[in-house]
Order: structure tokens, then C-alpha cells, then sequence
DNA sequence: AGCGGCGATCTGTAGGACAGGTTTTACCGG
DNA sequence: CCGGTAAAACCTGTCCTACAGATCGCCGCT
């Protein structure tokens, strides 16, 4: 056995706490001096320990305040890998394509089960103006914004978390956006919609998992080069 | 808008240059040194930069040789969850059996789509062996290996990291094995097993959705303590 | 009691110093 | 010319000090 790095160290004795329930969400850590004292590591090491459960979204900091626990909900830690899903060339978004293909159509069937004529009426509404917009990011948005409804329709909060994580790296590879693949994308909103207010489930499963297919093979056929996304 | 900060500045800063192309998979980064000169910020600010990215599965560091770009894999940057997803109360991971019986379930029929006959005999193997141990963290090893190999078997990569994610904190509240729960388990595996051999995915899609959600049965009724997983 | 200000505390950042690794280079013997 | 070894250059890991800026809490004043 190696010895251990003191970051680890500190890493090690900060998830101890919070994972034998000496802190709780939202409880104050003790401040950087303090735990460096405690622990036996420089208050440095003690920062980038910090870091990464801050970038994994366990602890959050607030300047001048201090460093709190998080509220360790699993579709925060979800949120976490957006920055990262951001870096990923597209052979990577094409394999996650499969996994956003099956939570999405199961979004979908949840959904229909449980929707209500508020949500379809939400949902309706996104749908006109994303039909009538002319404006490409405006479309995106819409879009976007549309599917992430119907995810959290379902009221899994980690579900729709997945999705949008998964969604938000195909938005980097755009497809360009010609009057019939637009015609086809509208098409398939309806469909989802239509199965949603139908309360049918299968249905609305099947038209989802369509319309991501359908994306997924138009990526495949146009390669888009990548744009960075702030 | 308020002025950014310098650790958002420096992980902006390497953000782009990976983003942009200037550093491959497999690259080496310019040194701390050299980093702190180049964007401006001091090496500490750099160094938690590099700990974000590296929490995130972005980067990884080697002592004495500086730091390089990861493989940019979708799985690795999964795999990064587990750690937090250790951190998370019992709500949180009942939250999420839904998403490990719906990509469980898809894993298994791809398994049974795709699967030969070495890969049967694999897995007919674990079987054997976990029917007759009569060790509890044997049992629970040999459970893990046979669902992993069998969402493996999928081909996609990311998902095996997803459910080996999702997987990895249930274990951290163990069900108590009863003989007949035990039975139903065993008789799950097979069911699953004898579905993939059949190459029949609706079967094996069933059966693995039906596995977990015995599982989260289990849990919802005995409710266990947390055990801190190291 | 209410309020304002001031001090204590905390995080954010910079810079220096050194230990302990790794890689590269240069030198020397064959 | 080649191989191997030792030194030098380089890099990350860690600790320390110092100070700026933000926030919080206490105390005294009205």
C-alpha cells in the first residue's frame, strides 16, 4: 500500500461526514482553516478536496459564507455531467443517442399516464409557436423545451434530468434544418402529443422513441461538425 | 454582470482548448507553470481547475508527468457518478431503480439479440456459482458480475456504466437474504438467462424489468440502514 | 425594540518554497 | 556507433504566508 495523497485524504474525511450523517443537506462544513486543522492537511488541499465534490454537486460554496452541503438529490449529480457531456466528440453523443432513446420513450409513456388537460394544453401551446417560429435558435429552444416538458410529465425528477443532460450535447452538433426534416420533426411532436393526451402509453413510447431515432439518423447521416457551447 | 471568477476562468480557459481541438484525447496539458502564465491566474487557481475537470473524468494526472486529456468516453465520465451517487439517501436511489429498470430491462433485450453461446455459458457459470455460495458478499459479488455481464452483452458501452452506476449504491443497502427471498432471486436470474439463451428481447426485457422491481420491492419494504461504502 | 455600523470570520487568490516523482539529456565506457 | 547510467531539467504535490472581498453577527446607539 501506497500512502495516501493528503487531497485524498481530505476527500476521504469530507464524504466520511457527510456520509455517516454528521452533516446533513444544507448543514454548513466547518470552515477550510478549521478542517485543514482537523484533518492535518493544508487548508490547499482542503480547497481542492472541495472542488471535486463541488464539481460532482455533493457541497456547494458561497463566498464569504462557506461551503454547504448539498440537498443530494441524485438529478443534481445527474446536472453535474452536462459540462462534461459538452466535450464529447460524436461517436460518444451517437452511443448516448441509444440510452436518450429508451428514457425519452419511457418519459413519454409516463407522461401519457399521468397527464393532465393543463399540461396537454401547456404542451400545445409550445407546440404552435415552435411550429410558427422562423427563427432556427428560437426552434431549438422550443424544441428543447418541448421534449423536456414531456420528461418531466413523467415525475421522475432524475429522468428528466437524464434527458436533459443527453439532449443538450446533441443541441452542440446541429442538423441542419430543411423545410421537409422540419416537416418531419413537427410531425413527430404531434404524434408524441397525441398519444400523451390520449393516455396511451405504448403509443406515446412509440412516437417518442421515433422521433429520437429519427434524429439520431439524420446526425448520422450529416456528421455535423461540433460548435462549442459556452 | 458581475467580474468571473479566476478558477472559472482557468476552467473556461481549459475547457476551450479541449472543446476547440488544440488538445486530443491522450494529450498532455501545458504545465501548471506554464497554464498560470498563459491564462493569467495563479497555479492554485489552476490546480482546482484541473481538480473539477478531473473529478468530471475530463482530465486525469500523473505525479511527476504532468496532465492529460482523457478518452472523452461517455462511460468514463458516467463512471465519475458513482462516487456521489454513494452520498445519496434512500429516496434518492428509490428515485432511481425506475431508471435502472427501464435501462436494465433494454439492456437484457439487447443482450438477448446479440448474445452467442460463449456469452451464455458465461453467464450460466455466475449462476452456478452464485446458486451455491453460501457467503452474503460472495452472493452479492456474483450478482453484480451476472447483471454487469449481461448489460455488457448490450455493446453499449454507456450503458453499462449507467447501470453499473445505478447498481453500485443499491448494494449499499442490503436487503436481508432470506431463503425465500433468495429463491425468487435465483429464479429471476434464470428466467432472465433463459430468455437471453432464447434470443427472445421481449422475454428478457420482462424478466430484468421484473428482476429489479422485486429488488426496489424488497427495499421499499425493509427500508435499510445506510452502510457507508468506502 | 429597531437599526446601523463595525469587527470577526470565511472564501478567493496570489506567490514562494520545497519534496518527491518522471522525463530528457548528456556523458562515459565498451 | 551503441548502450547504459547518472545528472539535470521538469512536473506535480504539498505547505505556508499574506491579503482582498464578501458575509455574518454582535454591540451599542437612537
Amino acid at each position: 500500500m501506497h500512502d495516501v495523497s493528503a487531497v485524498e485524504t481530505a476527500l476521504h474525511g469530507l464524504r466520511t461526514l457527510i456520509a455517516d450523517g454528521s452533516l446533513q443537506p444544507g448543514d454548513r462544513l466547518p470552515s477550510e482553516g478549521v478542517l485543514s486543522e482537523r484533518i492535518g492537511v493544508s487548508r490547499g488541499s482542503i480547497r481542492e478536496a472541495i472542488r471535486t465534490l463541488s464539481a460532482l454537486g455533493v457541497v456547494e460554496t458561497r463566498r464569504g459564507a462557506g461551503t454547504f452541503v448539498g440537498e443530494l438529490r441524485a438529478a443534481d449529480m445527474i446536472r453535474t455531467l452536462a459540462l462534461t457531456v459538452g466535450l464529447l466528440p460524436l461517436e460518444s453523443i451517437l452511443e448516448l443517442f441509444e440510452l436518450r432513446r429508451v428514457l425519452e420513450a419511457h418519459a413519454a409513456s409516463l407522461a401519457a399516464a399521468r397527464c393532465d388537460d393543463a399540461a396537454v394544453s401547456g404542451l400545445s401551446t409550445i407546440l404552435d409557436r415552435l411550429e410558427t417560429s422562423t427563427d432556427v435558435d428560437e426552434q431549438s429552444a422550443l424544441d428543447h423545451e418541448f421534449h423536456m416538458a414531456v420528461a418531466r410529465l413523467g415525475g421522475n425528477e432524475s429522468l428528466g434530468a437524464m434527458v436533459s443532460v443527453l439532449r443538450s450535447r446533441s443541441r452542440a452538433y446541429p442538423v441542419p434544418l430543411t423545410d421537409e426534416t422540419k416537416r418531419i420533426s413537427d410531425a413527430g411532436h404531434r404524434t408524441i402529443l397525441g398519444a400523451v393526451t390520449a393516455h396511451d402509453p405504448v403509443a406515446a413510447s412509440v412516437a417518442a422513441a421515433a422521433h429520437v431515432a429519427q434524429s439520431e439518423v439524420w446526425l448520422r447521416e450529416h456528421r455535423p461538425a461540433p460548435e462549442i457551447i459556452g
